[in-house]
DNA sequence: ATTAAAAGAACTGTTGGCAATACTCTTCCC
DNA sequence: GGGAAGAGTATTGCCAACAGTTCTTTTAAT
């Protein structure tokens, strides 16, 4: 528990709950808090220079959200998603982003066609120049952009809701040999299926997609798990450490 | 605001959220607690017999499943689904419900197919001797047992939450002429696809399952807001009601 | 009678404190 | 020395009160 978070100005007037809940959410997201770590009300009280009540239900909004779990008369730790969860989730994201690309290859604007187009361009640059953070950043604004054309908030909202939990591990994703080039092809194709108005193609790419992404999120954590083994090996040999 | 709400025991040394939010949850889906009606947080408190922060830990749970809609320092009101909202939900549902069924094809074991089995049977009669409130009991019971099998309990909690905001009208939504059998076809087709393990087939014929009962679901909104204009041109008649 | 300002009422957001419960460390008995 | 009982501590659940904000009603001036 290093805890260096974020403090609130005392006289800010504005409601607290809500900035509570998004540095916590910060915290949570950039692995700040680490998933089985213990999150304290008082002591998070304190440090964010607040009383417990907007912790307390901040934390109870990221709990209903998955990212916390709770605990009765114990407190919360960070979820920590086992290998049978992210499946759950993947596969649920994959029918509802399927979803999402249906309605958006049926409701998509002349405007928004457009700005995707024009999102695809940047993303082949971004992939030649091999600058990854940037190809993140218009991964998130090209998904972004269908789930709004899809015209469906609670749709949208749910997505962004599941995508949270594995973007520390989907942020990674690209370091796989030649999925870069993978993805990119992906989105093109859903570009092209959304522009031709072809629903069923259109949710069919999408799905595959996640469904692809879903397994190299798995390779991705094999190789994460590998790594730690070998860690551990070599610290053995070093056991005052 | 009618509010002869389920009282809480003062003595009860249990914990008192989730009494609260089980006490507020089926008055809001029951109707009891109208849609677009405010609740206010020391009156609910007075009427149960507690102190704000339960109400208030409940009421922002129900808030975060979408029941309730909160307005930042003005309080709540009951979610009014509008008729695009409702549209959305029901089609989220069905592709949640296709990967449900897709999904039990796959895993279900022999009990829960013959629990399945056993459930059809006794729709069949309840089918023929009419039994409505019976039938849609045996309806629940079939979607749940499908969702376990389909051993993924994200996803059950997901659709169930999702089942809640038109409970109160799917209820009624054999009240149309004939639909009664169509479900009854409709989940025995499932059944089938499920046994044979057809997981295309499966996640097709729920999903389809699911577009007939928005279908329906509007018909008979429609419907009631005939009905609604029919009371309201009769009420003009007689201003000082 | 109409309108605008001011007082008042009604709520939510926040606070610190108290009670109940779970955990931990010490002490005592075998 | 090992294990069980008990005191002490940490932490959540709950509560009543206060502060700030929004809505309502009253009042006064035109």
């Amino acid at each position: 528990m290093d805890q260096n978070l974020q403090q609130l100005n005392p006289e800010d007037s504005e409601i607290k709950q809500p900035q509570v809940y998004q540095i916590l959410r910060q915290a949570i997201l950039s692995e700040q808090l680490k998933p089985g770590e213990r999150l304290v009300e008082r002591k998070l009280a304190m440090q964010l220079g607040v009383s417990r009540t907007p912790v307390r239900e901040a934390i109870r909004k990221l709990e209903s959200e998955g990212l916390l779990k709770h605990i009765p008369r114990k407190g919360v730790v960070v979820a920590r998603l086992s290998p049978q969860e992210a499946w759950e989730i993947y596969h649920i994201r994959a029918v509802l982003e399927g979803l999402a690309a249906r309605l958006a290859a049926e409701w998509i604007t002349a405007k928004e066609l457009e700005h995707l187009e024009k999102l695809i361009a940047e993303m082949e640059k971004a992939v030649e120049t091999k600058d990854l953070n940037y190809l993140n950043e218009l991964n998130s604004q090209f998904n972004e952009a269908v789930y709004g054309a899809a015209k469906s908030p609670r749709l949208k909202q749910m997505i962004s809701n599941l995508y949270d939990y594995i973007v520390s591990f989907a942020r990674v994703g690209y370091s796989l040999p030649g999925r870069i080039q993978e993805v990119l092809a992906e989105h093109r194709a859903l570009f092209e299926a959304i522009k031709k108005g072809d629903v069923e193609e259109a949710e069919r790419v999408a799905r595959k997609h996640v469904e692809r992404s879903c397994e190299s999120y798995f390779v991705r954590r094999a190789l994460a798990e590998q790594e730690d083994a070998e860690r551990l090996k070599k610290s053995r040999n070093y056991p005052h450490l």
